[in-house]
DNA sequence: TCGAATTTGTGCGTATGTATC
DNA sequence: GGATACATACGCACAAATTCG
């Protein structure tokens, strides 16, 4: 004998299939729950749960006093974060929205700190002195006026105090990412490392993302190396909902490595 | 005045903060529905509430005739995807898990079938037939005994059918990856796509992953390229909370491109 | 401008089924 | 078998937000 399908989960699946074919196409509103009593025959509770389930599965949102609707999906943005035989990597935010036709923005805020631990030991810094030792560059960017993405970003003063691109948008290299700027000062970047994860979002990355609270995001820790030494480490947040990522690359012939 | 706080809320905002200060520690059980109930002076329906805002955000798991426990947070783990000058990428999750000193094991089951228009288009294969095109292949990874990873893996028959690679995980070449296996009957794969989303995790994908409803996962569509030509296609799904993902790479010099 | 109707959010009480211990 | 605990389900009530005449 197989277990019969819950009331409220045979109510949600039809109504998520209903979405799914189009039947409820997005913006448009579902069923109130009075409603879906008489349609379906059931209890204003399962009603409710059966909404709650289509709700925690980000296919609708609620609106007290109005309604519950079918979310609008933004269509998503391949960011391209490397590929091969092609230089992209210094600014690819910039880059990859340019190069699919959006306006791309930013705004920032630079502050000499001391790092927190985990920049401490990525960074390779010695013993905190109780001087600032880091620039931390906070930034928000926009796509097409609406914020998409959130950085902070640490590079170590002793390599960049004194210099004109210690702040990073400031000076006659802004906004030439961070390949460009260490270049000018004789820091050759050679390589990058990319962590990527994904969690639901905090609520004060939701409320600077202006996307619903709960809304998945996914993190990248990215750092830059040269000549063996981290000199910039940033850790991003973006909107899994407008945002994919995009790696590719060579495949090593057979006996490299 | 503020407004005030759901009743329900306070409740899931107390049990939340005694699981971060440890008073609940992981597997311990918290307060049963009746024991919330007496303790907070509330009705069964808020104890209940309560305890799925706590479930539902991932911090435990209900056992039904047994309680509900403080969910034990597995360290997350890095799966390397691409890193220069390494030959790695034929088997990743193999390679990385061994690395790290886990059991990683997998099961499968392959079949040949038309394939879905997304398919089609990414292998370019041409007008439908009627008759099967691809070798689909289905696994469910497991590391150290829990599942972990989901894949669905689509090869061109055309390439493969006659050879004793035909099926991924049968034949004298078992279980050695898509580079490993193709470069037997001669094609050689030189590059990788990798395109990585976020997103809550569906029914059925939690209900194989053995995480929470509403989970975090990550999805992955991996394509291989052989001379220009993609002879595989990957759909990759794993938890976000046990996974991150690396990638890393070389700079390119300031003229190449 | 106001108020009535609608809709979601919250909350209470109760009952039955089923899994665990 | 009995006690306990969660899952599901019904019915009801009121508050807050929105909509619209």
């Amino acid at each position: 004998m197989e277990s019969e399908r819950p009331l409220y989960a045979r109510v949600s699946d039809d109504l998520r299939s209903k979405i799914r074919v189009g039947a409820y196409p997005p913006g448009t509103r579902l069923p109130s729950r009075p409603e879906i009593r008489d349609e379906y025959g059931v209890s204003d509770a399962v009603a409710k749960q059966a909404i709650g389930v289509i709700i925690a599965e980000g296919l609708a949102q609620a609106r007290p006093g109005s309604g519950t609707y079918v979310v609008e999906r933004p269509p998503v943005r391949k960011l391209v974060r490397a590929w091969y035989g092609r230089r992209g990597l210094g600014s690819p935010f910039r880059a990859s929205m340019a190069e699919q036709g959006h306006r791309g923005a930013w705004a920032y805020e630079s502050e000499r700190v001391q790092a927190p631990p985990d920049v401490r030991e990525r960074l390779a810094l010695p013993e905190p002195t109780g001087q600032p030792e880091v620039l931390r560059t906070d930034y928000v960017f926009t796509t097409d006026d609406r914020p998409s993405m959130l950085s902070t970003s640490y590079e170590p003063l002793d390599l960049t105090e004194g210099t004109d691109i210690v702040i990073p948008e400031e000076g006659p290299h802004a906004g030439r990412g961070v390949v460009d700027r260490m270049a000018t000062i004789g820091v050759v970047i050679d390589r990058w490392d990319e962590t990527v994860g994904a969690r639901a979002g905090s609520a004060e990355e939701c409320r600077l993302l202006d996307i619903p609270l709960g809304s998945v995001v996914m993190t990248i820790t990215r750092t830059y190396e040269a000549a063996g030494r981290t000199v910039e480490v940033a850790f991003i947040v973006l909107s899994a909902d407008l945002f994919v990522l995009g790696y590719a690359g060579e495949v090593p012939r057979d006996g490299a490595g």
